[in-house]
DNA sequence: CCAAAAGTGTTTGAGTTACACCCATGG
DNA sequence: CCATGGGTGTAACTCAAACACTTTTGG
């Protein structure tokens, strides 16, 4: 850390803010959603931006930093859903006020149990990635760019790990899985290949011996998720 | 990024400092090696860091901190090698002085050159990863963990990515390249097959025409990296 | 009974593994 | 000419794609 450096018993600490920020994803009507929150200051003021916010302290853990924003922008608990470290921006003018660094990550939520109220009442929406990551929607800082990077994480783990689960509710069924594959990677997927392909990898989905019967039709098992984490061998979407 | 703060027109800036730390591997002797500096001053003075300093100024973008750093170090040119954000660290404490955030790349480099003297010519050496991430090996700060996860970031790499040319001279034979991965994932690969799959891959070679006999045994064709990047099918190793 | 969704079985082809075999060179 | 590594051919196997077919429900 500190070899390169002219290292002076003290050194020059360059004005940097550190901050976390957070690409909040889920399923939600049939598309892959992030949430958003609407900036009430400037710059960027009244546009969508992503949650976060500043180191709060110096004794903060990042991670734990990037659990307690979760908590105070969506009342959601790290602890029942999929958080991880996405990359770290920081390119000057990122931010016009000052050089700010952005130490961004991923979480993957089921559906978002309220309309999410935050603690802090600011006015947070979900928006489709689709609609975000069109070229007309702009969007504050840089944070399109780490949209597009965090909706890039959540389509490659799907292949390799078990991460489809995290976006399903507690028990849900073969298709539920299914739809978030076919959301998130926005192609369809023969049900009856998929279903012998997850059956096939053990410890994914634990039956929970229950049914349901959601439309007309058989009513389909109840899986909850497995111990597992990794896919192999991998599900594969198809490459263009 | 200011969404959840207090956000006064100022905010306080807690005192972190902003580090930029680099895992330069390299295949060497048979071995994965990375390359370590022996620290001049306390903390840890006389230990084996990773080589990295401090965001030099309020301007520099992170990745061409990391290229300077790289060139600093080794005289590397970061333009002829691979570099790529690995991860940020920022646990307090992980540093005794005060709070520092170090965003972590990884470069994959060729047989380096000279015996690398840096232009600081601070004591650099090179260690294969195996005795690092020995029990027993002591290193400073975190770099330990920094060092597996850099490890582990390359041996994953090699699996779906044409990564491990970036390990190879600008020639190369086919032999040289199944060397990176066996040294790199630690597993013998059948040299048949072995080539078969890497011509199958278009763009990934490009034969240069000519032929090298560097053992008794027939003469193998030397290749240059191709444009390729992705390899798909991937090269899976073997799971345990 | 019919439509619709859940789930099983079967065929085919792509791709990997394992290994026999041929090729081209140095000593 | 023979040991040695480079490179090709091929059969057995694994797995995914495609799709016919059975099962079980709501209306």
């Amino acid at each position: 850390m500190p070899p390169t450096m002219p290292e002076p018993a003290e050194w020059t600490i360059p004005e940097v803010a550190v901050a976390v920020d957070l690409a909040i994803l889920t399923v939600h009507d049939s598309a892959l959603q992030i949430m958003l929150v609407k900036r009430g200051i400037p710059p960027y003021e009244g546009m969508l931006a992503l949650p976060g916010g500043f180191l709060a302290s110096t004794s903060e853990d990042l991670d734990h930093a990037a659990a307690r924003e979760l908590q105070e922008e969506t009342g959601l608990d790290a602890r029942a859903l999929h958080l991880e470290q996405l990359r770290t921006y920081g390119t000057p003018g990122r931010d016009p006020r000052r050089r700010v660094i952005a130490i961004c990550y991923v979480a993957f939520s089921p559906q978002l149990p309220v309309p999410v109220a935050g603690g802090d009442a600011r006015e947070a929406v979900l928006m489709p990635v689709e609609k975000v990551l069109r070229p007309r929607t702009r969007i504050a800082f840089d944070h399109k760019k780490i949209i597009a990077d965090a909706v890039e994480r959540a389509r490659s783990k799907l292949e390799y790990t078990t991460l489809a689960a995290a976006f399903c509710a507690p028990e849900f069924t073969m298709t539920d899985l299914r739809e978030v594959y076919e959301i998130v990677w926005g192609e369809q997927l023969d049900p009856r290949n998929f279903h012998r392909k997850i059956i096939g990898v053990d410890g994914f989905l634990i039956p929970t011996g229950e049914r349901v019967s959601r439309q007309p039709g058989r009513p389909a098992a109840l899986y909850r998720r497995g111990p597992a984490t990794v896919l192999h061998p991998a599900m594969l979407r198809s490459r263009p």
